[in-house]
DNA sequence: AGACCATGTGAGATCGATCTCACATGCATT
DNA sequence: AATGCATGTGAGATCGATCTCACATGGTCT
């Protein structure tokens, strides 16, 4: 036989006293006598009581959770940030729902509204596009804390924690021109997603301050896990006259790229040199040693929480756009390369 | 001005019908006119209208949602259940409230508590220890479906999943044995959690099944993070006498592990041989390459998920364990060393 | 004595949804 | 004509909590 949780109402009545008053004593608003009050804890404690929160947020307006609305959580990247948000909203006694869009608009969508129907508190969003941005702008019209996570989108004032993805490729780039590349190919993401566009046009720009014409036979579109992006890789080091550098945008990727690099024979950095976009925990241990774009992965999360929470505090403040910087950590995978 | 979000009794009364037909029309239960439904599904979408599912969970008793208490999603092992566990969630259009124990009881329990009080559906929990079980016994108590994953706990008759960690623990000793090493290291978790007691009995009855006495010396606990794995390796392989082999308990430390012994100036296999307890993307791609015995990942958040599912569609069949097998991938990172 | 305030309590309303059942109409059957 | 059934509608109850305000008591001040 299950056990009904105890209401209320049980404990009310327990306590031979009227649910208004339990309540009170419970909760220590208004006016309850001493003996009274302790008469309802004992209930309370006696029968397990725990309150509904359902019915708590019915009445007074919301549940204490926030949605975040990533990527996909297996990438470590997003893996990290979702963690830090979490243990921020666990200090807040705060609840974290995580959906992965999978960088699908759709799902985006279809998660978000799931998400509110809930009568979620506030959004944390990695927005996948922003072919749409119908689903954004009606939070903000309906003033639902909203913070854009790791990329931003035109049109929607709020706030955001994003890093300077451009400056990052942009300085890969040129390092990668500095040795002497000039064919120089890049595995990229859907340029629907915002950091995959800002990646790709610092690509464009320093191979363009470096007298070099873009190319789209050097660049090869894959999704971000690591079985895409061997193949992607594969497929731009096949054709007949492959880049002799890459670059690619996010750890999944690096490490795609590598495996399919071993499988093709393909020797870093002596036939082919390697700069990835963001660290990760065997770039130092890899032989070689991976050049990388370091970002700071550690405070991203936090801040995007800290956004949130002063904004569910009441505080009504402008919205607020950090952006951090990235950072060239030159290791062993960057060979120099003669100017023919 | 935030527009409130409309309500079924402002549909009812933009239809011109009572809130119990309005229900019935945008619900499709009990009788309504044709005419009637048109004009309702039409105030409906004319006002943008979207259910409160606090309100429906209320009247009907709980939320879509499932909760998942994990040990630390950065952990790549078990951001694979959650990303698993949240597909096929969304495919029965529920929910996944993913939460981090860290391998902290009074973490898990306050967890579990809060998500209890949100009157989630059900869960699966990767218990933390079964020094106390008063809060998974009274969700059994309470009827509420629930999961074990990864760990079981005595006591609890409930479904689970997990995979044969002594087993796997014992073929990775039986193979540093068989190539001849004699002190064998070992880098485990703590031993409340249910996999590293496992994990610790394997290696344990594999060393005295080949006449070796377990020697204390050879065991460094650590948390299942990098940084502390980088530790625990030094503090093990600074004593007089280190061992000639390392058996790490999950990939996180087999990870912390090469980069210790990379900064000790230790060479595998070389120096020492190392076996990781489960695979990891770049283990193909160390120098050498790293002998694991793997798990299978993408099988366990999926089968947890599944039976779950079958419980919460109102199935009352005997609780399931269902136990994986582990599987010797033998790479590069174990030498052969001379009986001495 | 009357007015005002503080304290304490409980009945009933509210939150937004679903459900029940009384009532109404129309049709078919006896 | 009476009865039974199907269809359709709406008032009010329910879910479990919070909130409001009427009522009661006691004390203080004018």
């Amino acid at each position: 036989m299950a056990q009904k949780p105890a209401t209320l109402k049980d404990v009310a009545a327990y306590a031979n006293v009227s649910r208004a008053t339990a309540a009170r004593a419970l909760n220590s608003y208004g006016y309850v006598g001493d003996e009274t009050a302790r008469k309802v804890h004992e209930a309370a404690e006696k029968l397990g009581y725990r309150g509904n929160r359902l019915a708590q947020a019915l009445r007074n307006g919301q549940l204490p959770i926030i949605g975040c609305i990533l990527g996909d959580i297996q990438n470590p990247f997003f893996a990290r940030i979702a963690h830090d948000i979490e243990v921020l909203a666990r200090k807040y006694r705060y609840n974290l729902i995580i959906g992965s869009s999978e960088e699908d608009l759709e799902q985006e969508v279809s998660l978000l509204a799931s998400l509110q129907s809930l009568s979620i508190r506030g959004f944390i969003v990695a927005p996948t596009s922003d072919e749409n941005t119908f689903h954004l702008e009606r939070l903000i019209e309906e003033n639902v804390p909203l913070v854009l996570i790791d990329r931003v989108v035109k049109g929607i004032e709020c706030d955001s924690v994003v890093v300077d993805n451009e400056g990052g490729a942009r300085k890969a780039i040129e390092y990668l021109i500095a040795m002497g590349h000039r064919r120089i190919g890049l595995l990229q993401d859907d340029t629907r997603i915002f950091t995959s566009r800002e990646r790709l046009s610092g690509y464009q720009s320093a191979l363009m301050a470096g007298g070099i014409t873009p190319d789209d036979a050097m660049i090869s579109v894959s999704q971000s896990t690591v079985e895409h992006a061997i193949d992607a890789t594969i497929r731009l080091f096949s054709q007949k006259t492959p880049p002799t550098a890459l670059f690619t945008v996010d750890s999944l990727m690096t490490q795609g790229a590598l495996l399919a690099f071993r499988a093709m024979g393909i020797s870093i950095p002596h036939d082919v040199s390697l700069v990835g976009f963001d660290d990760f925990n065997l770039a130092t241990f890899t032989d070689p040693q991976i050049t990388v774009v370091a970002q700071p992965v550690s405070e991203i999360g936090l801040a995007a929480a800290r956004l949130l929470f002063e904004k569910l505090s009441g505080q009504s403040s402008p919205p607020q756009q950090i952006r951090f910087e990235t950072k060239l950590l030159i290791r062993g995978s960057v060979s120099r390369r003669p100017e023919g």
